[in-house]
Formats: C-alpha cells, sequence, structure tokens
RNA sequence: UGGGCUAUCGCCAAAUGGUAAGGCAACGGACUCUGACUCCGUCAUUUCCAGGUUCGAAUCCUGGUAGCCCAGCCA
C-alpha cells in the first residue's frame, strides 16, 4: 500500500473537519471510538465504522475506544459482548485497554440527569406511553405539552430518586427533557432521558431498574470518555440537536460533536442486521458465520482476510450520500491480498481422466513445482507425476468452441509444471460420454528443462490419479438473485437456490492434505480456497472457495 | 402537506470559483508454465434539471426534480 500508486489520496470529509478542529485548538489530541450495543453479531457495515473510527485515530495518533452501548438490557447478551470483541480485534482495531461499557456509568448519568432537574430542563411525567405518542404530534403537527411539564423541581427530583428507588412499575414513569413540543425536529419533543425497567442486566445486575435512553446516554459516553469526534451513521443527523443540547447543559470541557456518514451497502448481499437476524432464526443460513452472510465470522470462516476488508473499506471511501458499493471492489480486495501470500496449488473440481499413452505403465516421477512463480520466498513442493492424471472437464472439448486453446484432439497445451501433451484420442462409454482422454508427451519439454523449440497457447492443471487427494469443496454464491434484485413482490427476499453448491470429490495435490483449518490456497485458474474453520475435521478438510479467478473467456453454457 | 440530508462515468469517490483526480467494473492490445497476474491504451466537452451572477461555475444565487431518514418508554 505504501508505493507511488497509491501516494494520492484525497482527503474525506470526516478528514477536513479533523484537521479544521486541530487548526482551531478546538481539541488538542483526537479521541474516536465504536459504540456498538451488543445485540447481534458485527457485519460489513460495522467494519466500515471500526476502520474509520481506528484509522482515524492512527492517523492523527490519537485514542481509539471500543465502547458497548449497553444501555437496553432487553436485547443485550454476554454471547454478543464476546463476539463483537473477537471481531474487533481481528480487524486489527487498536483499542488497547479501552474496552468500556457504557452500563459503567450508569451513576454518572444518572447524576447529570439530576443536575438537568435542578436546571429546570428535565422533569418526570406519569404519561402512558400512548398518552406520550399521541401528545408528540406527527411530522406535521406541533405536539402538545405534557400537564407535568411545570412540576416543581424539588418533586422531580423526589419522584426520579423514587423511580430510581424502584417504586415504580415499568411504564408508569419517565424523566423527560424540557425542550420544545412545537419543535419542527421530533426529536426535541420532550424527549424521554430515562424509563423505568425491572430487568437484569448482563453487567449490573439487578442494580438499577431505571435505565437512560439513547440520546441522553450517548453524548454523556462519549463527554466521559474524553471522546472528540463521534463518528455515526446518517439516520442520527436529525439527532444531533440533542445530542448538543444534552452535552451543552450537562456542562463538559471539552464537548464531543457528533459527525454522521452513510452506510455501507454492497450490491447483492444481504447487509442489514435484521434480516441477516431472520436468515439465522429461520434457518436459511448455517448460522451467524454462514459463508454466504457478509457479518465478519462470516468472512473470516469463508477466507477473508483483514487486510482484505480494510482495503476494501478504505478503497470504498466515506460521504454522506447513500451508496452501494459493487461486491467485485470486496472480490479485487481479497485476490489483490493473496495474491503474493498463498501457494498456488492445482485442484481438479471435476475430474476427467487424462490417459497418457507414452508413459511407461507403472512408473513415475517426482516433479518440482514452484508454490507461487511471483513469489520464491513461498518455495516449492513435489508433485507425482505418473501415465494416468486428472484434468479439469472444462479443459477438454472434444468439439473445441472458437477461440478455445485448451485440450482437444490433435491439439497440444502444456500440462502446468510437467510436459506438453497431445491430444491423440477419447474413450467413451456405451452412451457416448467420454471417460478418458488419450494423449502423448513430450519428455524434452519438461517444466524448468528450458525448452524453447515450441511453443503452446494453453496451459492446464492436474492431478495425479492415484495420489490425489479427495475432498469436499463448497462454491458460494450471492444469496441473492441479482437478475431479480433483493426483494420480491411481496418485500420478501429474493434468495437464489443456487447460492450453496457442494462439490464432493474434488481431487486435489497430495500436499493439500496437510491443509489446516483457516488456511487458505489459490487453486490455478480456478479461484482462491480456504479450508473451513469449523466444519473441517482431521481427514477430512472442507474447502470454501472465497472467490472466483477473474476470467475473461467464458465457456458457452452448457446445454 | 413539517424537519433534516443527499445528488459528479455501470459502482464507489475527489475537486473548497480557475477550466472534471483516482479506484473497481468494462473494453482493446502486449506479455505469459494460470484465458490469472503484470504492462500499455480506451472509458464524463461535462457534474439531477432550468434559469441567473461571473472573464471563468460541479462549486455562488433563484426555481424545480429525484432519493434517503425522522412521529420506540430501541440503538
Amino acid at each position: 500500500m505504501e508505493n507511488e500508486k497509491d501516494a494520492v489520496v484525497s482527503r474525506n470529509f470526516i478528514e477536513n473537519i479533523i484537521d479544521h478542529d486541530l487548526a482551531e485548538g478546538t481539541y488538542d489530541k483526537i479521541c474516536t471510538r465504536f459504540p456498538p450495543e451488543p445485540n447481534g453479531y458485527l457485519h460489513i457495515g460495522h467494519a466500515k465504522s471500526i476502520i474509520l473510527n481506528s484509522g482515524l485515530a492512527k492517523e492523527y495518533n490519537g485514542t481509539f475506544n471500543l465502547r458497548f452501548d449497553d444501555t437496553n438490557a432487553a436485547k443485550e447478551k454476554v454471547e454478543f459482548v464476546e463476539s463483537i470483541k473477537e471481531d474487533v480485534e481481528w480487524l486489527g482495531a487498536d483499542f488497547g485497554d479501552r474496552c468500556y461499557f457504557a452500563s459503567d456509568y450508569f451513576e454518572t448519568m444518572y447524576e447529570k440527569a439530576v443536575l438537568l432537574i435542578r436546571k429546570g430542563l428535565a422533569y418526570v411525567s406519569d404519561l402512558s406511553a400512548d398518552q406520550i405518542r399521541e401528545t408528540r404530534g406527527t411530522l406535521t403537527e406541533p405536539g402538545t405539552n405534557d400537564p407535568n411539564r411545570e412540576r416543581p423541581i424539588e418533586e422531580n427530583l423526589r419522584l426520579f430518586e423514587e423511580m430510581r428507588g424502584g417504586k415504580y412499575g415499568d411504564g408508569e414513569m419517565v424523566l423527560r427533557a424540557k425542550i420544545d413540543m412545537s419543535a419542527p425536529n421530533i426529536n426535541m419533543r420532550d424527549p424521554i432521558l430515562y424509563r423505568v425497567a425491572h430487568i437484569h442486566h448482563h453487567n449490573t445486575g439487578d442494580k438499577w431498574c431505571i435505565y437512560p435512553m439513547y440520546d441522553f446516554a450517548h453524548p454523556l459516553e462519549d463527554a466521559i470518555e474524553g471522546v472528540t469526534h463521534s463518528i455515526c451513521t446518517l439516520e442520527f443527523e436529525d439527532h444531533r440537536p440533542l445530542y448538543n443540547w444534552v452535552v451543552e447543559h450537562t456542562d463538559w470541557e471539552h464537548p464531543p460533536k457528533q459527525i454522521e456518514f452513510a452506510k455501507m451497502y454492497l450490491t447483492n448481499v444481504v447487509t442489514g442486521k435484521r434480516y441477516i437476524k431472520k436468515l439465522v432464526e429461520e434457518g436459511i443460513v448455517d448460522g451467524w458465520d454462514d459463508p454466504r452472510l457478509v457479518t465478519i465470522a462470516a468472512l473470516r470462516r469463508r477466507g477473508f482476510t483483514p487486510e482484505s476488508i480494510r482495503m476494501f473499506i478504505e478503497l470504498s471511501g466515506v460521504s454522506k450520500s447513500n451508496s452501494s458499493s459493487d461486491y467485485a471492489m470486496l472480490e479485487y480486495c481479497i485476490r489483490e491480498d493473496l495474491k503474493m501470500k498463498k501457494a498456488r496449488m492445482m485442484a481438479v473440481l471435476h475430474p476427467l481422466k487424462l490417459i497418457i499413452d507414452n508413459y511407461p505403465e507403472g512408473e513415475s516421477e517426482m516433479l518440482t513445482a514452484d508454490n507461487n512463480l511471483e513469489n520464491p520466498e513461498l518455495g516449492t513442493r513435489q508433485i507425482p507425476f505418473g501415465r494416468e492424471l486428472y484434468i479439469e472437464q472444462e479443459d477438454f472439448m472434444e468439439n473445441p468452441v472458437p477461440k478455445y486453446k485448451r485440450l482437444y484432439p490433435g491439439n497440444e497445451v502444456r500440462l502446468m509444471h510437467a510436459y506438453f501433451v497431445k491430444c491423440v484420442g477419447v474413450d467413451k462409454d456405451e452412451n457416448g460420454q467420454i471417460t478418458a482422454v488419450h494423449c502423448t508427451y513430450d519428455p524434452e519439454t519438461k517444466a524448468g528443462s528450458g525448452f524453447t523449440g515450441r511453443k503452446v497457447k494453453g496451459t492446464i492443471h492436474w492431478v495425479p490419479a492415484r495420489e490425489a487427494f479427495r475432498a469436499t469443496v463448497r462454491l458460494y454464491e450471492n444469496l441473492i438473485d441479482e437478475s431479480k434484485g433483493v426483494y420480491n413482490e411481496d418485500n420478501s427476499l429474493n434468495l437464489n437456490p443456487n447460492s450453496l453448491t457442494i462439490v464432493e470429490g474434488a481431487a486435489l495435490e497430495p500436499s493439500l492434505r496437510d491443509a489446516k483449518p483457516g488456511d487458505s490456497f489459490q487453486f490455478v485458474r480456478n479461484g482462491y480456497y480456504a479450508v473451513d474453520s469449523r466444519d473441517s475435521k482431521d481427514g477430512a478438510p472442507v474447502f470454501n472457495r472465497i472467490v472466483t479467478m477473474k476470467s475473461s473467456f467464458k465457456l458457452p453454457a452448457q446445454s
């Protein structure tokens, strides 16, 4: 990434804001944060926030916090806390020892609420949820004042303390900010600051029975931690005036400021936590880490690297316009990352027997192959070669289509890392199906011998028939059928029935027998594959296809 | 018919009044023991539309149009 090609990187609008703040002396050092609610697994959208926030902190030599925004015990679970922490670490975001919980600030938040009451800026209301909704007005009509609005400060103080003390049941009382019931921005119509909820909290247990609302809690959390730039997504834009109201009236020396950016969407992929959750709950996918999903756990299991995801997020950029990045860009990033790092192996997904008629029966030899022709540091390996091999069915055509450069009767191609072979005939069964292809080889053309006598147009991959290692390979396609769009007419997701193809009995190079879960490889001309970290058992690895190779030649569709 | 925000190539995205970066995708061509990679070339006389100001406008002004978000005691 540090080469000259990438030297000209334009600044995004957030960097411009930070530059300005630093120049003006508003802040000396910046602090950012990633504040997930532990109510589900993280996905690619969160990755954008994580990489953006931690990246900014790093770039400006500031700090980055991980903070669990756990103010609504009803939805939150420790399971999610653990998975989120793991995913953030895996992505390489450095929060050091700064992993915080909003719930650890409940006492301070309570004090700040009392402060607002003392200032005459908050009051306790006994209106029901329905009444509050009815008096809030609509998008076009103003709301009406709460009858409790002018309650004396002392009484508010007493009532609020009683709320905390557990005197009231869920929904009986709330604390509201006194702002403006006729504000055009609905968030400013006396928003609720605290609600009563007798519920066990994963962190604070039963200590509290009142919990702060997001709009009150979040600015305080930021302020308490000394966050300078509170970067969130676009739907919170309307909340910014309230965010500012809260920090303004709760007395902070260097109040944080909120900046919004557009969420990450990916084309032809199910983004959005609630849809992912639905797919998981309905058993349509294999769990939160089903490799077809774009949760961080799924991407990891599929074989994506943190580097590739970071590259993708950086390439996608940040702005305030709703947009959706092309999945092809993510594919580019993972190919780019793995290209020089991983061994390039031969693996035949759909084997077709190749018999070399002039290779002595019963004999074999070991051939040396570079693991990565472009990166010698990856070393070499030995591959057994003999009279019978498997090649890819796609690499042979009895009646070749125009411009076909692979094997067909009379044509000569190179077997990668081995010899030139020329097709001399085929075996067929009684149904006319090809059961084997016959070739002759030319010993002079051995790979590495420096043979330059003649050239061939095609190079194909192969695997020794006897020593081949048989494994299961899983091919993934988008969960969404891109030709039909994301949703059906009834608003249900338009799922692609071919999103998962399981290939049993793919023939792999013998050395792949030692592949361990998490390892990944390029299967020459086929794509990048990773050994599944969950379903692979010793001796029975399952390979997930991460991404296919780019190809500019498409075989005509099979009839 | 309230408020907030956004519109620049198929997809992202710069440009901060000085004459439309870059990446992905696509398409040519060269190279090749991967039809990959790499390399070289092509790809917005024009910035949602219509007017206006200016020597000069994607940027400023006026008026439209389209899309997204907001009426949880969720975040």
